[in-house]
DNA sequence: CCTAATGTTTGTGC
DNA sequence: AGCACAAACATTAG
């Protein structure tokens, strides 16, 4: 589920724990903790004060007031954070738990594709984010057009690199491209100016509406709403939606409002 | 039993 | 090099 406005509802969760410090770290299952074991990831961060939380694209980091080291986590396909009382039930998928003063961080993942990381410094942050483009909330329609130009793939999956933009997923590239009436599996390199631009203002509107309620809506206004239905129709024009696959992933459209070109 | 799932990485081949 | 495609990761639901 996790795409940018989930991702940017767990920041919001997150925030509970600003300001406060940690008094002690359960890990549940030590395979989400990337690249360091469960002792050494407690150790770093034994007692420390968390500060406020920030996000670029999926990435969601927990600084320690020092700056450093700061948590990343990444939620996969299925991940998700809580803010939950002391004493709640625990639950069959908290992996990692937070544990504050007046409450506790819960890091819940069924599938377990990615996880969480230490960053112990400036370096390592680099290492980590350095490749994603911009978040696709804060990129202008120049960025956009700018990381779009120029290559002969289709615009779905250009959109879903997290190194062209940071931040797009399955859902909200086919509700953009829905809005701005663009057929996924046109190239990036017949898109006009004028299209590219059109591109990042439904991304923008898509991600600022979607990170409102911390997910993509599946109001019947909305591509995403018709999804999970049997026998799915635009809610634009009426037409019966065609269901593929482009860049791997299942691809919804309406062959109607985005014609082949 | 089989398929598919809102993500990312890695390998193969054109 | 750039791109498409498939598989892998791990787990559940239908």
């Amino acid at each position: 589920m996790p795409e940018l406005p989930d991702v940017e509802g767990f920041r919001r969760v997150a925030e509970h724990a600003a300001g406060q410090q940690l008094t002690d770290i359960e890990v549940h299952d030590s395979q989400v903790l990337r690249g360091i074991r469960p002792q050494q990831f407690r150790k770093s961060l034994r007692g420390a004060e968390f500060g406020e939380p920030w996000r670029r694209g999926k990435w969601l980091l927990l600084p320690t007031a020092a700056e450093f080291p700061q948590v990343a986590l990444h939620f996969g396909m299925t991940g998700s954070l809580l803010w939950c009382a002391r004493d709640a039930e625990p639950h069959k998928h908290d992996r990692v738990v937070f544990g504050f003063a007046d409450g506790q961080l819960r890091y819940r993942d069924m599938r377990k594709l990615t996880g969480l990381h230490l960053v112990r410094g400036r370096a390592e942050l680099d290492e980590l984010l350095g490749e994603l483009g911009p978040d696709a909330l804060d990129a202008s329609a120049a960025d956009y057009r700018a990381r779009l130009a120029g290559s002969r793939r289709s615009v779905k999956s250009a959109l879903m690199d997290q190194e062209v933009l940071a931040g797009l997923g399955n859902l909200t590239v086919d509700e953009t491209l829905w809005r701005a009436r663009i057929h996924p599996a046109r190239t990036t390199a017949e898109l006009s100016e004028h299209e590219m631009s059109r591109i990042a203002r439904r991304a923008h509107t898509v991600l600022r509406e979607s990170a409102k309620v911390a997910r993509v809506p599946d109001r019947p206004s909305w591509l995403t709403g018709h999804r999970d239905e049997p026998d799915p129709h635009c809610p634009r024009c009426g037409s019966a939606l065609s269901r593929g696959k482009i860049a791997g992933r299942t691809t919804y459209h309406c062959p109607r409002c985005q014609p082949d070109r």
